[in-house]
DNA sequence: TGACATCTACGAAGGACTTCGTAGATCATC
DNA sequence: GATGATCTACGAAGTCCTTCGTAGATGTCA
């Protein structure tokens, strides 16, 4: 089982509202996301509904509001983007798509010395 | 100038085989995209054409079969489709998205080296 | 209880993307 | 010149995504 269905972009702004705040009604989000996105209450409804069809978001019907929480962990789902987007446009190289994210974006000091870290910590692991 | 219209996915499968063919007629890309995707010639010529309309490809018209090149480097709709997913999914960091590519897809010696490499480049620049 | 606010459910519209069938033009070859 | 192969053009259908309007249910509170 690989990454069945991504989110798509408008499921994955609902998402990381819910990874943020954690479980979180329709009304929520939509505070959240409407200085951003401006779009409909009963649209960010919706969405939500369709997610909790689709498996993405679970939801508690207790209250008057119902409360959604995420199903799918926000490194989880990053996973799978990237794993996409690896395989879309990098020929399933993940350290081409690595370098062309360190010679466009923009990374500070600290960030650079994280992956380096991370460098080391892979490198270790795997002469071992 | 942001990344106005990224290319779709049937295009980037397109364009991926224009930028390792060079310019290439409908019949090529087809030829060489059927076995993976088996979509039908006229499907690919359908796309192409739009794609020409979107400026994404340019056309040499003078032969009976029309000759296609991209005209968006390949680096560049990288950068492009890189952003847009770390704008998307890594809340606008990109050394979140390579931390997540590093630790989950898999790369060799040789790759790690390389993005080491590039890690002193960058700083080796900045500290001038 | 009645009026008002808030919520969910549902249907439908519009747009983008992908797909392909059909028609017509062009070329090669006998 | 007729036939068959190959190409482009075009239209249209189907799917997915996003959006929102409307209707109906439920809760609040004077």
């Amino acid at each position: 089982m690989v990454n069945r269905s991504l989110p798509t972009d408008a499921e994955l702004a609902i998402l990381r509202v819910l990874w943020r705040r954690g479980p979180s009604t329709v009304r929520e989000v939509h505070e959240d996301l409407k200085p951003v996105q401006g779009t409909g209450y009963t649209t960010v409804l919706k969405l939500m509904q369709i997610m909790a069809q689709k498996g993405l978001v679970e939801r508690d019907e207790a209250g008057k509001s119902h409360v959604y929480r995420a199903i799918i962990p926000e490194d989880q789902a990053q996973k799978g983007l990237v794993h996409d987007l690896v395989e879309k446009a990098f020929g399933g190289s993940a350290s081409r798509l690595v370098m062309r994210a360190l010679s466009t974006e923009r990374a500070s000091r600290e960030e650079l010395a994280e992956i380096r870290a991370l460098l080391d910590d892979i490198e270790r692991k795997r002469s071992k």
